[in-house]
DNA sequence: TTTGAAATGTGACTTGGGTCACTTTTTTTC
DNA sequence: GAAAAAAAGTGACCCAAGTCACATTTCAAA
């Protein structure tokens, strides 16, 4: 199923990421994470988890980006989360014995470490710096979420577009925002033809710039004016 | 301004609710809390914090209920959730080191425990049940966003409507819903008038029925099938 | 290198639901 | 219990954005 074995695959600079909730772990917690952690390489498009299944551990973005979407009646993907190099994801179903909500997918090529549900915990339980560090990201998310439904049930498509790719330039930092753009409506929460069509304005209005898949912004304070629409 | 001292109150009865996160406490941590515990009678419409101050502590329901909302663009509510006899209310923001993104407000005359941050903190610390306890609610809590997020994006007004009547039924266990129809509007994300609109034509189906501002729910299964719009 | 399948793009049409501008009814509060 | 304020309710209007039905371009895989 998953081809995950064909490429030597590193985790080194996981730690090294500055939004890791790693990052403060000393020499010795370092050496206990090497032992459990298991590195894979993840092709474009492949699931780390699905929804409805039962959670067995978490996952650690090394190298690559995961789009994290729940599925509406008709089965129409809402992306909720767009995760990038240094997040871990899946932690927060760890903590309740339910089945994911939630599916996780990469966007492009991934290198990506699991660490099983047993060792995950045992390393909360035993490392207070990391507990405290995810009660504190379980917390932060619960407050960006509060934004997100608000913007969801007040604001135009407009201008969620616009605070969506203000979102996105933050995840893409020193590259280019590359997603199809089917799943660029998905995580504004409209039809892709409207979706295309407002990419179009914002082109004519000289906000952002294409270089084929790829979106440039050109002008991040207007598109800060029309999130407030 | 906050007149929470006329009336003689007691909380005996919150350790008793089945949903609260202390309901697994032992007699002593029943007497540790009960000292650190602050009682309080809130008339109608008062706030318990607002949206932009920063966090002193956590409030326990013991009677009434209260909405927790933000504001979008235009200073409109967004009601996230409405919390009920048993729950805490405020945790989330004990930590992280942000203020407040959501107000919280009385729906009714309540009774209502506050417990200081520092407080709170050191019982989390110590108590490895709440503290499970805690973290399984706010994964809790942030799956069901991931629904509400997905619900605000795909559905009608109408499924929205109908889903947010489910949910108020459990809210309001044993008793009627009782929300002003701008609370509800805000509720569900829409216009005070399409509201009034749509619960007519529930009530024309014989879906609801209303008595004065209380609303009954006569066909439940109907209202799930229409939740799915 | 073909060839099917995604992904992108456009036009025409329809409608859900927002806004505005009121009236009426119910609650508060003094 | 009267006055004021808030909430409930109705009608008319309109446009943002969804749907459908295609054409075209790009991409992946055999």
């Amino acid at each position: 199923m998953l081809d995950k074995s064909h490429k030597h695959v590193t985790c080194e600079n996981f730690l090294a990421k500055n939004n890791s909730l790693f990052k403060s772990f000393c020499n010795e917690e370092v050496e206990e994470l090497n032992i459990v952690k298991n590195c894979a390489y993840y092709k474009k498009s492949q699931p780390l988890f699905i929804e409805g299944s039962m959670p067995r551990g978490v996952f650690c973005l090394n190298k690559g980006k995961v789009k994290i979407f729940s599925r509406g009646e008709e089965g129409k993907e809402q992306i909720i989360h767009v995760a990038k190099e240094g997040e871990i994801v899946g932690f927060r179903a760890m903590f309740s014995e339910e089945p994911y909500k939630v599916t996780a997918s990469t966007l492009e090529e991934s290198n990506i470490c699991f660490i099983s549900k047993a060792d995950f915990l045992n390393l909360v339980d035993t490392n207070v710096t990391l507990r405290n560090g995810i009660m504190k990201e379980l917390s932060t998310e619960l407050a960006n979420r509060v934004t997100y439904i608000t913007n969801m049930a007040q604001k135009s498509v407009r201008g969620r577009l616009a605070f969506a790719l203000i979102l996105l330039e933050e995840i893409y930092t020193g590259e280019m925002i590359n997603l199809t753009q089917e799943d660029l409506a998905n995580f504004v929460g409209t039809a892709t033809e409207t979706l295309i069509r407002l990419l179009k304005d914002f082109k004519e209005e000289e906000i952002i710039q294409t270089h084929g898949r790829k979106i440039e912004i050109l002008d991040r304070d207007e598109l800060i004016a029309i999130s407030g629409t």
